[in-house]
DNA sequence: GAGTGATTTATGGCG
DNA sequence: CACGCCATAAATCAC
């Protein structure tokens, strides 16, 4: 029973109170507003090609040595840091996918052939 | 070619589906009694998950989701705040 | 079309 | 010190 003991009673009625957490954090200079009032912290989507051809030299290794990184900022005109944040996150995908799924999972290793799946292409 | 079409159907995200409505009510309940800090720890990540009937990741995306969308929308977000904080002090008020 | 769960870029802390 | 891991932010996707 982890009951939180923090029985605050503290007085509702719609508190504007704005704790710490709700404050923007990440708003840094990479901001792009159009016309409108709106600032948004830009995220670049990352080309088809450039997230395959990542994909491909992950596969190959997992980590990267400063020469290859170099190499491959480069060639997909992105920076190094770019890569290497990339292949951080796709080490942290790799291993969710990775770990026990538990028992649960429902991997549709055979789908019930049963339906008319008319699968054309 | 057709792994490409597989894969894109087996995406994850593209059969997704609504929690149970008793599993939103749950979680909606712990982030609003801890508004002031709503960052479940892993042990509280685990018990949420398992009374949710949903994986500890999906706890976390769903405290993901709710964070960022409840401070861009403070105000639209008060209504559902004081919704769940009524349902709070009825259960204190019963000894839950 | 808004809502919502999941995924994709990106940050910062700590080891 | 640069780099990896990790939790998370924020934008965006896909249904």
């Amino acid at each position: 029973s982890i009951s939180s003991s923090s029985s605050s009673i503290s007085k509702q009625q719609t508190p504007p109170v704005i704790y710490p957490w709700m404050r923007k954090v990440h708003i840094n200079n990479p901001v792009i507003n159009y016309t409108n009032g709106e600032t948004k912290r830009a995220r670049t989507a990352y080309t088809r090609h450039q997230v395959l051809e990542l994909e491909k030299e992950f596969h190959f290794s997992k980590y990267l040595t400063r020469r290859r990184r170099i190499e491959i900022a480069h060639g997909l005109v992105l920076t190094e840091r770019q890569i290497k944040i990339w292949f951080q996150n796709r080490r942290m995908k790799w291993k969710k996918d990775h770990k026990l799924p538990n028992t649960k999972s429902k991997l549709p290793d055979q789908l019930p052939a049963a339906s008319t799946s008319s699968d054309s292409s | 070619a057709v792994m490409i079409l597989r894969s894109r159907f087996l995406d994850a995200r593209r059969k997704r589906r609504n929690f149970s409505k008793t599993a939103t009510e749950v979680l909606n309940e712990y982030f609003y009694s801890h508004l002031s800090n709503p960052y479940p720890s892993e042990e509280a990540k685990e018990e949420l998950a398992r009374k949710c009937g949903i994986s500890v990741s999906q706890v976390s995306n769903w405290f993901g989701n709710k964070r960022i969308r409840y401070k861009k929308n403070i105000g639209k977000a008060q209504e559902e705040a004081n919704l769940y904080a009524s349902k709070l002090a009825n259960q204190a008020a019963q000894g839950v």
